[in-house]
DNA sequence: TCAATCAGGGTTGTATGATAACACGACAAG
DNA sequence: CTTGTCGTGTTATCATACAACCCTGATTGA
């Protein structure tokens, strides 16, 4: 009876390994949409699992929308866009390009939402800006304090869009790429790090103060170049995600007021 | 006992309902990140349900990332940016400020998605492409199909960017809208909108092909405020997230061959 | 005094059986 | 052909029991 799933004593909650498992079934096509799973019982013992747990992995399924049931008729798999959550599987994103893929869509969404940002920022949002960026001056450089200010900051730059499906989703695509770059582990940090990063944050701020549009979404770019380099990725890679490049920037830039 | 909750809301099952409750708490502040919940039996108790149901809802609370629990212990509100799922809730959705700002920021990733795809399709890609609007030009505008092979064409720009969660955001988003827009009612059909919307669809597949970034997403930005006019919102929204505009970009689109 | 050990209660994880609600087909009655 | 009933299978829920584990505090030994 309690066969204890020979695999991982580390594992997670059985509900936990029966769940990806029906969804690997699912994503690999052998369980097709409209196709109906297994009874309960069946997943039970072919699991050699009790129901309960493949009901709880059921119940985890079907509030990501994968699956729907109905009392007295079963169980069945949901068309793929059905989904109501988006999720990055934790597999997925051990995997070496995942890094990448990530951080450039991070990006991409990063120097739009700054562009916006510097429309429509009010002094409320300037307010938090300033704030998160003391936090970091004070703070050492990769300590905890400063990577929560960093977020702040960017989650700041974010909620000036007045628009809040852009900070859920920069901040969920930034932890993302934060726990991709704790799983891969290699960051060195040092004093001039520190100081390069205030100094990019500072100009982004500036440009959003100004409510130059593409002199933010270009102190942003650069400031992903940066941790791009930074965190050991070949720093030109954002460049599809910048906007405004190749035009004339530093006119923008000139004769506007620091603040 | 429970309030079998009149309302159709997203699911009859009592684990639904408990794991509403509890994710309202944490949402509204009642519950602070690192605070130890009720035990199951207490929750169970309180709510008027079995332990099971109590597990079920918690399952799926600890699935999402939104508490964690250990043997022995008990159940403890996890940091918000611990959340492992992105989730965008029902009642949200209706509002009718979340269609503009969802809107909004599937054009931003379009856009940049366009540009991406230019300069990295593959010919598989644009035979996916033409496939789709093949299927758009035979079937009856804002059909199933239609709707369908829409989707699927987005989707093909989206994963020649040969980054694969360019494609997943992108579809996630765009379903949220299309939910949106049916919440809302209020669209309406003619023969007009589906030359109009081919003609946009046609015009981006061309600069992809000729791998004209710029000329992608110009067409796409046109193609969005086209979107969003036919869905009755002010068209030119997608300004902000239209990077080459004001620039030469019919010298980009110039001397290129239409294939 | 201090440290290690151990026993006990509390909590989550899992198993098992039972009951209620519901869907669907078979089948008989009209 | 239609309708009503019934039996079977499935999910939804309940209830209980045990196992695994954490924490605390008392006991024990030096």
């Amino acid at each position: 009876m309690t066969l204890k799933l020979d695999k991982v004593n580390r594992g997670p909650h059985l509900s936990t390994l029966v769940a990806s498992s029906i969804s690997r079934e699912i994503a690999q096509g052998r369980l097709k949409p409209g196709d109906q799973l297994p009874t309960e019982q069946a997943l039970a013992t072919t699991f050699g699992v009790s129901r309960n747990v493949v009901r709880e992995a059921i119940a985890r399924l079907r509030s990501e929308g994968r699956i729907w049931s109905q009392q007295g008729r079963g169980a069945f798999v949901a068309d793929a866009t059905n989904a109501t959550v988006l999720t990055i599987d934790y597999e997925t994103l051990q995997r070496a390009d995942s890094f990448r893929n990530l951080f450039e869509l991070r990006g991409m969404l990063e120097v739009q939402i700054a562009a916006l940002a510097a429309t429509r920022r009010s002094d409320a949002d300037i307010e938090a800006m300033e704030q998160a960026l003391d936090g970091m001056r004070t703070a050492p450089y990769g300590s905890v304090a400063w990577l929560k200010n960093d977020l702040g900051f960017h989650r700041a730059v974010a909620e000036a869009t007045r628009n809040p499906y852009m900070g859920q989703f920069l901040v969920f695509v930034s932890e993302r790429v934060r726990e991709s770059i704790l799983a891969a582990g290699n960051q060195q940090k040092s004093d001039d790090m520190a100081r390069t990063t205030l100094g990019e944050h500072e100009r982004i701020l500036t440009a959003i103060k100004a409510g130059d549009a593409k002199g933010a979404s270009a102190a942003m770019t650069r400031h992903l170049a940066g941790a791009a380099s930074r965190v050991g990725l070949p720093g030109g890679d954002a460049e599809a995600a910048s906007p405004a490049r190749h035009s004339r920037l530093r006119k923008a830039m000139r004769g506007r007021a620091a603040g």
